[in-house]
DNA sequence: TTACTAACCTATTCACTCA
DNA sequence: TGAGTGAATAGGTTAGTAA
């Protein structure tokens, strides 16, 4: 430490003797000689300093220094010692981030105008910034899940295995589960130790808190990740406390549940009868108003919990009774519509099983199936948040392991997933002339799809064009033309042998965002059936409508991404170009329901809906080449897509 | 079509700080 | 001394541009 202060300070003397070396054109403006802060760098560095930081803060450090007995060194430490941004500087730092949180190239500049950094270390504070803020809102893990969805009830979750395709299926588990609250980060999980404390008791002020975060703090996950960040300390708890029990209460509203809540919607959605339940805020806002209450789900129960959620080591979401179990409430598994009167079950002869020893929880299409439509036409499932940051999704959809459960067979109906999706899937792959499953890994295959979705392609059409692959053409008006582009596209896919079940969402659509199913475990093809009033579609985030949107200060930048900043920079901080479109759905789309792919057997779904002469190709389609010989490839790809999603954990 | 560039991301390393 | 934090690096992807 003594030595790493006396270094410090010397190199803080030396850098007096040499001029600071301007590593950006707009660092003229800094004036190399009298930074405190670089100063306060030096003297930071040194526990033994006169002006000791005071305790927990490395932003401790005093501008009131003398400046001129430190010196600016930027050139230090190529591999010795880093300096601490200043306090100031930080300070500065902090404001531009909320102002901003991806300043682009000017106000970077403008930035390190005031401040004693450099564009690169700037830059690289921001990065860094993003970085944390993730962390803190990283997914939840499946207890905090389990917690939330079934509000002050007990919830016990078993943790899986370190295992990163295991962790990837835990966290579709715990997507699907769930929602999530932002900035659950580990220190905020209670040591395993009370496997069955009373979660409705033990909402913390922190947790509220964290719950009300700002947007910007709220992003996800998604996945953030969003899901898919980086690290996930759910995972981590995991391994480094594998198989142990959890608890966690939290509190009732969350407006980090929307992206679990789509993820959950895959397969485990518990069933709408429940008590205990949770409220979907950030859900609703993308349902129509005239879901009662405003809520998907009935409004936490203050009675004590009867269940807890508990998660098998195959990563089913089980609801068993507590200990001990009280009688239930409701006798009859009741129907999301019977609880919310959404409109007609469209499997009422398909009921899941609410024993008690162990619920299954029904699959989310089914009930999001019932919630209404808008304008009676049929929407593709459609959740606040979606792209990649669900792929948990794409597993429980795809993996058949998941269900083969008491669910079977209607499991099995659902898993044929979207004919048009995999119509998509077959044109991408043939396009890329091999199969996606070829792929290595998620960066290659997101390589490979990329260069799959021929860019010039895109480019020639309109910038909307990725909202409007061949599928969102599908899904739109269907012209005569269209159809029979639809017909003559089926035809050559069916005449292609190596046609994968990979499922190409968006056609050509690249990234692996796009790839996102829906929260639903269906596959969510960039498109929406009818184009937003502002031009853009609904598969993907918001796009401009036209190049003229371009920022002119970033050429580069995507009007996507400059539009999604400028609406709420908050929701770029998971992945620029990811953002999730959820979380704008606030306005009048916002009220649209959410729709389920369904197989046109399925009378009362939204394909069904769809022209009868596309559903009887597809259903061909699905039925006799891509779906019963790929079922393999398609758990890779499950995995693979979580993988891609970043977790690893 | 390809190469380049910029921006962003995640994961990781490692110096620094503090209890 | 170990854990946490933050700066920095490495490797990767995406998107725009120019040749």
């Amino acid at each position: 430490m003594d030595e790493h202060a006396l270094l410090t300070r010397l190199e803080s003397d030396q850098s007096t003797m040499d001029p600071r070396a301007p590593s950006s054109p707009s660092e003229p403006s800094t004036p190399p000689a009298p930074s405190p802060d670089a100063a306060c760098d030096g003297l930071l560095n040194s526990p033994d300093s006169s002006n000791p930081a005071p305790s927990g803060s490395q932003s401790s450090l005093e501008p009131s220094q003398d400046p001129s007995a430190l010196a600016v060194d930027e050139e230090r430490h190529p591999k010795g010692k880093r300096k601490r941004t200043a306090a100031k500087d930080k300070a500065v730092l902090e404001t531009a981030y909320n102002a901003n949180p991806k300043p682009d190239k000017a106000a970077r500049l403008d930035i390190v105008k005031r401040v004693s950094l450099n564009e690169k270390e700037v830059q690289i504070w921001f990065q860094n910034r993003r970085q944390n803020d993730r962390r803190k809102s990283r997914p939840l893990s499946p207890q905090e899940i389990a917690a939330l969805r079934y509000g002050g009830m007990h919830v016990v979750a078993h943790l899986i295995p370190s295992d990163p395709l295991h962790d990837s299926s835990f966290s579709s588990d715990n997507s699907s589960l769930s929602l999530g609250v932002p900035d659950m980060s580990r220190p905020q999980f209670p040591p395993p130790s009370p496997p069955h404390c009373d979660l409705a008791t033990s909402n913390s002020s922190d947790e509220a808190e964290k719950v009300q975060e700002t947007p910007q703090e709220a992003r996800s996950w998604e996945a953030r990740g969003s899901v898919s960040n980086g690290e996930s300390a759910a995972p981590v708890s995991a391994e480094r406390e594998p198989r142990q029990l959890l608890s966690r209460s939290f509190s009732g509203s969350i407006g980090y549940l929307a992206n679990r809540w789509n993820t959950a919607s895959s397969f485990s959605t518990p069933p709408l009868s429940r008590d205990d339940s949770f409220r979907l805020d950030d859900l609703t806002s993308s349902c129509p108003a005239t879901i009662p209450s405003g809520s998907i789900l009935p409004p936490p129960s203050s009675q004590p919990s009867r269940f807890r959620l508990s998660m098998s080591l195959e990563g089913k979401a089980e609801v068993v009774p507590s200990i001990p179990s009280p009688p239930r409430r409701s006798v009859a598994p009741p129907t999301p519509e019977t609880l919310y009167g959404l409109g007609p079950t469209r499997r009422p002869e398909l009921q899941r099983s609410y024993s008690t020893p162990t619920i299954t929880l029904p699959p989310i299409s089914m009930i999001t199936s019932s919630l209404p439509q808008t304008n009676s036409q049929p929407l593709p499932p459609r959740l606040t948040r979606g792209r990649s940051r669900d792929v948990h999704a794409w597993e429980f959809c795809c993996d058949a392991e998941n269900r083969e459960d008491a669910l079977t067979a209607q499991a099995k109906h659902e898993s044929r997933g979207s004919a048009i999706a995999a119509i998509s899937l077959l044109r991408s792959t043939s396009a890329t002339g091999g199969s996606p499953l070829q792929q290595s890994s998620g960066a290659k295959r997101t390589a490979t799809m990329s260069k799959a979705a021929p860019r010039n392609e895109m480019a020639k059409r309109a910038k909307l064009s990725r909202t409007t692959s061949s599928v969102a053409r599908m899904q739109t008006t269907l012209g005569p033309s269209d159809k029979h582009n639809i017909q003559r596209d089926f035809n050559k896919l069916s005449a292609k042998p190596k046609a994968s079940p990979l499922v190409s969402l968006s056609g050509h659509d690249s990234d692996k965002e796009n790839w996102s199913p829906d929260e639903d475990g269906n596959p969510r093809p960039s498109f929406r059936h009818a184009p937003r009033t502002n031009g853009t579609s609904w598969g993907r985030r918001p796009l401009p409508s036209g190049p003229s949107k371009i920022d002119k200060k970033q050429p580069r930048r995507t009007p996507a991404r400059v539009l999604l900043e400028g609406r709420n920079p908050a929701f770029l901080s998971n992945r620029a170009n990811t953002a999730p479109t959820g979380g704008f759905r606030r306005g009048k789309r916002a009220q649209s329901p959410l729709d389920i792919y369904e197989d046109a057997e399925n009378n009362n779904s939204p394909a069904s809906r769809r022209p009868a002469a596309l559903d009887d190709e597809v259903e061909r389609f699905m039925r006799g080449q891509v779906s019963p010989s790929k079922k393999g490839d398609v758990d890779a790809v499950a995995g693979l897509l979580s993988l891609s999603q970043g977790n690893w954990r």
